[in-house]
DNA sequence: GTGAAAGCGCTAACAG
DNA sequence: CTGTTAGCGCTTTCAC
């Protein structure tokens, strides 16, 4: 295939480079008859626009990014990461975007980002997974007027545009399930702190618990960082408590801890229960069957990419904020089934 | 921050836009006086060159892209892929280039793969994850004389740069290791056959059981499609005919499949022996503790990225061929040193 | 509905 | 070492 550009295009089809172009870009101001012919001289030669050169003159390179920071950065051990990227490159794929991955390693990646990502002429838009408090990139993005979209609501909410599900909700109806199954010492394995979704599902926990009257213990809470490998050590933590019922704030969580339980020859739901987050396949699997807070992973992916276009295209005033819906989906682990047969005996 | 040219910085710092360029581009031809003046306009303003434009006229994206095939596209079961992904933009990072990724999820998207990453000007070049047999996509990209990589070795790897671990061998010191431990009954976990190094894996199997002059036994091998999931499923199976041991093709597998032995009260090592294949971080956990071929994916993704970076600068021919290293990691689940005691008892 | 012409912001000979 | 001059391949007014 020969460099064809679309002058040649344009002569192959006796018009002029503006009505070649016209045609490739499905401008309506062409004759049916013209439109017939350049296109199929198009479909004869293969010919694809030179992208750069687009991107050049039209000011858009059709190209969004999608930014990772550090703290999840090895992103590989909480399968919803990947999930979420799959949404997103779905999305792109279907818009005709192309997606730009900004995994953030080091320190010095995460210095180095910002330049890099504002370049102009690089990409149309970002989304930015919520960073740690105090992230200056966030705040930068902001004054920079580029459309951006959060996934996950960031610390600093003011005048921009973010996604997210409503934590604190979906976990406050996870754990008062469990205390309606009867469960009196529940226990709760978090996100590190310095993201605001963890800190939401802890305060969902927070409040089914102080609803009922009882008090917080800080011994039943343990602190994970999303992987499983994290859940598995958390349980550890929390096995020398003895809960009856374990919330955990993401499935990979749940299911390590669902591990650790087992280790000392525990039985979910009898000896003790589990409620995750997220909805993982893994959590249908039949001797997991975690009961969890389905979140729409993909979907929310999706839906970033799809408030991201219409920032780009329709301006970043006056910000959005999505809430997208969660559901609990209850499975074995947390005992829900069991409890009804004693209920009704 | 106004929109600045590099006229701009020119005329700012006195000197011409090509002297400007050159600062830009740390060409050696500028003396040092008008390069500290020039880099310090540069700093002051906090000037980026236009991406777009610099691509059209240097004929150069600073762009790879990672394409990964419909099959290991629900990429979130396997942490392999997001592994590797995390490896190969790691090195672009370090060598400034900006990661494109085409995850293809639907067959619409593969089918639409080839004009989106080979229209000019767009990438420099693609790392391409090991398709199927038949893939026309590869043929295709050879054709195009663009600098493409190899994830893993393809059917037909006759002119085309690949990135590979000997996965043969691998697999043969992986079971052989089983067998000198003792093991008569050796099941194997493969992946499915449509990928050369599920394919190969298994053939380092066969190869270690033939050696022996054994017979190799269909109901003994099972088919797995690289996830925990499969693992778990896999393994109810081979449970029916009572292997004393099992080579998995990958850790997710063999997580899964321990999983589905414990369940039936099976205890490893003592019950059944498991081997590996990763060495995820998940594999050196404490009621895992896996048995597993190291492979060096962050180092491979970087080496991939490495090796298209010598395709780009140097011409993509000859080929290359880069076999890495693996390792086999002894831990609990062989039952290694329980047999070794035995040994010496 | 179509064409001519003017850039988009940069790199890269080439001349000096 | 530095400046001048052509483009890179496309989009986009602006006339007609």
């Amino acid at each position: 295939m020969p460099n064809l550009t679309l002058e040649d295009i344009a002569k192959k089809a006796g018009v002029s480079r503006s009505t070649a172009s016209r045609v490739v870009n499905d401008d309506p101001n062409v004759s049916d008859s013209v439109r017939r012919r350049v296109k199929q001289v198009i479909l004869n030669t293969g010919y694809q626009p030179h992208a750069a050169a687009r991107m050049l003159a039209s000011h858009r390179s059709w190209m969004i990014g999608l930014v990772l920071p550090r703290t999840v950065s090895n992103f590989f051990t909480d399968p919803y990461f990947p999930r979420l990227t799959q949404g997103i490159a779905q999305a792109c794929n279907q818009h005709n975007y192309t997606l730009g991955l900004f995994l953030l390693d080091t320190k010095e990646d995460e210095k180095r980002i910002f330049p890099r990502i504002s370049r102009k002429g690089l990409l149309d838009g970002i989304i930015l997974q919520t960073a740690e408090k105090g992230d200056l990139l966030i705040e930068r993005l902001v004054k920079s007027d580029f459309p951006v979209v959060i996934a996950g609501r960031p610390f600093i909410p003011n005048g921009i545009s973010y996604i997210d599900v409503d934590n604190v909700n979906a976990a406050h109806i996870a754990v008062s399930h469990l205390i309606q199954l009867g469960y009196k010492r529940i226990g709760t394995i978090t996100g590190r702190m310095n993201r605001t979704y963890a800190i939401d599902r802890k305060e969902g926990y927070v409040k089914a618990i102080t609803e009922q009257g009882w008090k917080v213990e800080e011994e039943l809470i343990a602190l994970g960082d999303f992987s499983e490998e994290a859940g598995y050590k958390a349980m550890k933590q929390l096995l020398l408590v003895k809960p009856d019922a374990v919330f955990a704030a993401s499935d990979a969580l749940a299911i390590g801890a669902i591990r650790a339980a087992r280790e000392v020859g525990l039985h979910i739901p009898n000896d003790i229960a589990f409620v995750g987050f997220d909805d993982l396949p893994i959590a249908s699997q039949s001797d997991i069957n975690l009961t969890t807070v389905r979140q729409p992973i993909v979907q929310f992916g999706v839906q970033a990419v799809e408030t991201l276009i219409d920032l780009i295209e329709n301006g970043i005033k006056p910000a959005r904020h999505i809430i997208m819906d969660t559901e609990l989906v209850i499975r074995e682990s947390c005992g829900a089934s069991q409890k009804n047969i004693n209920l009704r005996r």
